[in-house]
DNA sequence: TATAGTAGTTAGCGGCAACTAACTATTGTC
DNA sequence: GACAATAGTTAGTTGCCGCTAACTACTATA
C-alpha cells in the first residue's frame, strides 16, 4: 500500500478540548468561568486565561465583564461536533469490547484527528447499527 | 455521559512516524539514509538528523559509520505496529465509504492515538469481518 | 474596616518538534 | 588535483502549549 505522509499535520487540538469543555460545563452548570475550565481540565489558571484570550481572538467565545464565558455560533459548532465525536467514538470502542476507561482516553485523543468526511461515514454507520 | 479528560496526553507521536517511515523505506529500498527519510516525510535534513539522534539514544535505531539506519528489535516492534495501524485504519475508513486520500490522512493521525487495548479490539473485529 | 479568600492577568520558563543558515566531510567528475 | 554535488551536523529561531511566581481586583466575613 502506498502511504502519503503529507498533510498529516494536526489541527489545533487544544482549542477543541477547551471548546468541548466549555460546552459540557455550560450544559451542567449554566454559567462558565475560566476557573471551572481550569478545574475541569486540570490546567493552571494562567494556561486557561491565555487559551481563553486566543479563543476570544478567534471569535469562538465571548467573555462578559463578569468573566462569564459563552460560545459563539462558530465556537458552539466546533464544541458540539467534538463532544459528539468523543461520545460516539467511546461507544464504538466499548461496543468492540474495550473497557470504558480506556475507550474514553482513546476517544479523547482521536476526536481531534477525524476529518469531516470520515466523521460523516462513521456517523452513518453507527446509525445503521442502531436499526 | 461522564467524560474524563485526564490522561488525554499525547504520546511522542513524531517518533512513531519516523520509525514507521524507516520501516517502509527499508522494505522498499533496503538501505535507509537520513536523507531518504527527510524526502519521504517532507522534513528538513536538520529535523531528521536531530530526530535520528533521539531515536538512537532511545535505542530504537542504529546508525553505522556509513549513515545507514537500521531498526533495533524494539524500534521494529513500534514501526510494525504503527504501520499496521495505518493500513488497517485506512481500510476501515475506506470500507465505511471514505475516499482513499482522506482515509489515509486520517489514519496517519489516528494511528498514534490508539491504545494497545483498543487496538486489539479493533484488530479482532476486522478479522471477524474477513470471515 | 481590615483581612483573607477567590478569580483573573502578566511575565517569564521549559519541552517538543518543526524551521533556516551555515558549516563539515565525503564522493564523483572533468 | 580542483570544483561541485550530496549527506549530515551545529547553532539559533519559531510556534504551540503547558507551567510557576507574583501581581491586581473583587468579595465576603469577623
Amino acid at each position: 500500500m502506498e502511504i502519503n505522509y503529507i498533510n498529516c499535520m494536526k489541527r489545533l487540538e487544544s482549542q477543541e478540548d477547551y471548546l468541548e469543555k466549555i460546552l459540557q460545563l455550560s450544559q451542567e452548570n449554566g454559567v462558565v468561568h475560566a476557573i471551572d475550565i481550569a478545574r475541569g481540565l486540570s490546567f493552571s489558571k494562567p494556561s486557561v486565561s491565555i487559551a481563553m484570550n486566543k479563543l476570544k481572538e478567534a471569535n469562538y467565545i465571548e467573555i462578559n465583564p463578569k468573566g462569564e464565558i459563552t460560545l459563539t455560533p462558530s465556537g458552539l459548532a466546533i464544541a458540539e461536533k467534538t463532544l459528539e465525536k468523543h461520545i460516539i467514538l467511546t461507544n464504538m470502542l466499548v461496543r468492540l469490547g474495550v473497557d470504558e476507561e480506556t475507550a474514553k482516553e482513546d476517544a479523547c485523543r482521536m476526536e481531534h484527528d477525524i476529518s469531516d468526511k470520515s466523521w460523516e461515514a462513521i456517523k452513518k454507520h453507527t446509525e445503521l447499527l442502531k436499526k
